[in-house]
DNA sequence: AACAATGTTCAGTC
DNA sequence: GGACTGAACATTGT
């Protein structure tokens, strides 16, 4: 699930729910997922406080910590990444919903082997990280200055900037973290399919006019993918798979491989060369 | 059974 | 340093 839609929802979530509630257990289970794992380093660092406010800059999120009843120090930061099938799960109640996501069950529901981390509060509740591919992480202190700037915040210069240089094909640009942070698979599709560009096009060779189109495109997928739950409910995302059409055009979408991950776009009106985009079919 | 999957990282190479 | 490739990580779903 997670791109920056998601774990923005992710945010929100814990932001709305988990915060200011004392941490009595921290269930760090998952050696892999919680690293670097030192034998009660997580629970040593967290017991006693509560999360007192939860940051998102791209895929990460990080929660500052309260001081304990002894000392009023703050803690250290708590950082999660959900990585590609990582999912947050705050429950008021530990006994009604123990395993599950509340109010769901079924196919696709979370089960309860998959929980990798949980922090139990003192009203019974909990916050659980829920990964069934065990590629998210969990650690104190994460390097946020790592990230280039949030794909939400970025302004429209400091976009130009980072974007249009290099020889590097510009969805490999936009899926570099350290550049600008938050854009995943699916967004980068997306958000080149809404500003009718290659993704393979050289990022040098953008003329400001692309790079005006793939930011405001940007915009307006982040934007909708958040206010509709996700990167999957953009309009790529209906036909990435072989015969798709073009949900503006009709004509064909192209497939292959940039910035090594599968890429789906229009065959007609994101030409390589960038010069169809403008020739209204 | 083979393959692809919303992510990151690291080694090797040019 | 920049860019590219491939593999690795671990697991599920088609």
């Amino acid at each position: 699930m997670p791109e920056l839609p998601e774990v923005e929802i992710a945010r929100r979530l814990i932001a709305g729910k988990a915060l200011h509630r004392r941490i009595t257990r921290v269930e760090d289970v998952d050696p892999y997922v919680c690293r670097p794992h030192t034998a009660g380093q997580l629970r040593d660092a967290l017991a006693g406080r509560t999360l007192a406010v939860a940051h998102r800059r791209g895929k990460l999120i990080w929660c500052e910590t309260s001081g304990t009843e002894q000392s009023g120090t703050p803690g250290p930061d708590l950082g999660i990444h959900l990585g590609m099938t990582g999912r947050i799960i705050v429950v008021a109640d530990h006994e009604a919903t123990e395993g599950g996501e509340p109010l769901r069950r079924g196919a696709g529901a979370p089960r309860p082997e998959w929980n990798r981390f949980t922090l139990r509060f003192a009203d019974g509740g909990r916050l659980t990280l829920s990964d069934p591919r065990r590629l998210g992480r969990v650690r104190l202190n994460p390097d946020v200055d790592a990230l280039g700037p949030d794909a939400g915040e970025v302004t429209h210069q400091e976009f130009r900037e980072l974007i249009m240089k290099g020889t590097i094909a510009v969805k490999a640009r936009l899926l570099d973290q350290s550049k600008i942070a938050g854009i995943g698979n699916l967004l980068a599709d997306e958000v080149l399919w809404q500003a009718k560009v290659s993704p393979a096009r050289p990022a040098g060779k953008l003329r400001g006019e692309d790079a005006d189109r793939i930011y405001r495109g940007l915009r307006s997928a982040l934007a909708s993918a958040i206010a509709n739950g996700g990167s999957h409910t953009g309009e790529v995302m209906a036909v990435r798979r072989p015969g798709g059409i073009c949900p503006r055009c009709g004509a064909e979408m192209g497939h292959s491989i940039v910035g090594g991950r599968s890429t789906w776009w229009c065959s007609r009106e994101q030409s390589p060369d960038g010069s169809v985009w403008c020739t209204q079919v």
